[in-house]
DNA sequence: AATATTTTCGGAAACGTTTCTGAAAACGTT
DNA sequence: AACGTTTTCAGAAACGTTTCCGAAAATATT
């Protein structure tokens, strides 16, 4: 590939290079006449400026990296459309990594992004054998950052998160408003806090309505390993009379088993699913779900990203909050 | 951000910054000791290259840009980790943006990867209105490119495909046989190649066994386009005795609207839908379809880009098709 | 011991920008 | 007409690398 230059144009309107660059960057001294006249050759050769050169010169690149576990369920992309939009808004480039779930990748996917001089990161942790030193010392060195979803405990910087006790605690009630008692409770890996506040809620819906809790489990975020937890319970014989799990294809992955072993959603087993996706309307019995602003999720991200490079320096780590709904349909409830 | 450069360890230890760059890059003369002696000396002072630079100067980036239309469907997903795959075995960094269905950001996000120099791109074209002429002039300037799924019917490069006309082909004899004479085909936009494709599968399918082929319809790839073309098919009450749908997302959106309606499937009207994704097993009915080979597509795609990046200046483009399955399910047989 | 060869390294240019410094040109003021 | 201001531009340094060129040091050859 042949690039043309700021040269070139400097070169064919015998001008210095300094005020070819100054005609793409009008802040400074230059003849109206001149710009034109530059600015015309400019587009008249093709040239586009190259943001390399530039990165490298004012050490900063209008580049946000987003690092994500996984784009299987749709939660994670719906989340970086949101922060895309805002970004684009502000005339930020996006760039995408996904860990596929391995700490070891989403370090290096961060030290890729890093080096290449992104100007702030948007991250969502993968599941197991979190490894925080790498961020203490990103946050050290003034990196904006910005969690979310999956979020680090004790890193202190910006963070997006959902509201998982409450909606757990919700869900939960749901269900023993139906009537169940025995409700097992699946959530991610223990590492997340997201479990650990998933786990409160489901704790506290028990005591308050002063029953004892089911057994409690944890799980992967895949179809494949809802599919294994429900294999497990058929043949250790240990069937729940509900389940609250950690997302949607867990939960639509724990059907398929217990449909295709004769069990009956949700007249024998209750179920009901975290986090929303589109199928949940889809399948059968349809899934209750509890839904999450996966766009507002994403935007929220951005617009804290946005504060910290602005107010450059001065950061004080913010935590949104953002709330959900519990969308009610047949996998939960028994009819007369 | 501050960063360690090779100037400061040249500085550190009194010698050139060419042998510090030499230290890393062996393939230059460098006495092993005076090389252990920087590498040792570098990662004491956490020192990390900077690919910006090296870019700059080397005039290539060892990176890779993928383009694809959306990624809310598994499909796109799927792809881009085969292609991460082999890519990353080969050194190669891969930088993801997503076009969102619109011709303008497609372009906007290719320029974007090619001003930031990666070594080539892989595309997936947006569905409307395609404008290949940035595309041409980048294969003129020789920057290698390798298109998938939705390819360009006039661009001399490699592009990756499924062979869309057999399997439809296929599909359609498949819904022949079940003793369904009334189907419905559904395709993406008429631009696509593979529409075109599909629809002469289509129509031979019919021509083989001496039918009139049904009605012909296109559609966009998600749950809600195929929602509401099936709503106008249920108020101008033109109900189809068999769907041939665009994709997945496309027939799980008819049928919901259908069974809403109280058609049942497939005992009133038939369906089946192309390049299965995971729900396919687990909605109500199970969902015939087409299976297509994603992780392979990815991995292909990526072998080829690999080919045109060591065999620089001659490329002969190829063209790889795929072949696929098809997975009968519930919602094309009715059983006795 | 003198010369030729190889190994190892330093210096500097280059990649394409931005931005600092200062000078020339244009204008205004007296 | 002489001076002070302002506007407009050219030149050069800088960003962090790689790589070319050539020189010094080490080794081999005669």
């Amino acid at each position: 590939m042949k690039y043309v230059t700021i040269k070139d144009i400097a070169k064919e309107l015998n001008v210095a290079v300094s005020t070819v660059s100054r005609a793409f960057n009008d802040k400074y001294d230059i003849k109206p006449e001149t710009r034109d006249r530059i600015l015309k050759k400019a587009t008249e050769m093709g040239y586009r400026p190259n943001p390399i050169a530039r990165k490298l010169v004012q050490q900063r690149s209008f580049n946000i990296g987003i690092i994500i576990p996984e784009f299987e369920n749709s939660f994670f992309p719906q989340v970086i459309m949101g922060a895309q939009e805002v970004l684009y808004q502000h005339n930020y480039q996006v760039l995408i990594m996904q860990s596929n779930e391995s700490v070891d990748l989403e370090i290096q996917n961060a030290k890729t992004l890093v080096d290449n001089m992104v100007d702030g990161l948007i991250i969502s942790l993968s599941g197991v054998g979190n490894n925080l030193s790498y961020y203490k010392e990103l946050t050290e060195k003034k990196m904006p950052l910005v969690f979310f979803n999956r979020v680090p405990e004790n890193i202190e910087t910006s963070k997006v998160v959902f509201d998982d006790y409450k909606w757990a605690l919700f869900a939960t009630e749901h269900l023993i408003h139906q009537g169940f008692e025995d409700i097992l409770f699946i959530s991610g890996p223990d590492e997340l806090i997201l479990s650990k506040n998933r786990r409160r809620g489901y704790d506290d819906a028990h005591k308050k309505h002063r029953i004892p809790t089911g057994e409690k489990m944890t799980c992967g975020f895949s179809m494949q390993d809802g599919a294994q937890i429900a294999e497990n319970l058929i043949s250790k014989n240990n069937i729940p009379r509900a389940i609250l799990a950690a997302n949607d294809a867990c939960a639509i992955g724990m059907i398929r088993v217990f449909k295709d072993s004769g069990f009956k959603i949700p007249e024998d087993i209750a179920i009901v699913g975290f986090s929303e996706t589109k199928m949940a309307a889809h399948i059968s019995p349809t899934l209750t779900s509890v839904e999450q602003p996966t766009y507002e999720i994403g935007k929220a991200a951005a617009q804290l990203l946005l504060e910290q490079l602005q107010n450059k320096g001065i950061h004080i780590p913010q935590t949104v909050v953002l709330n959900g709904r519990l969308n009610v349909r047949e996998s939960s409830v028994v009819l007369g």
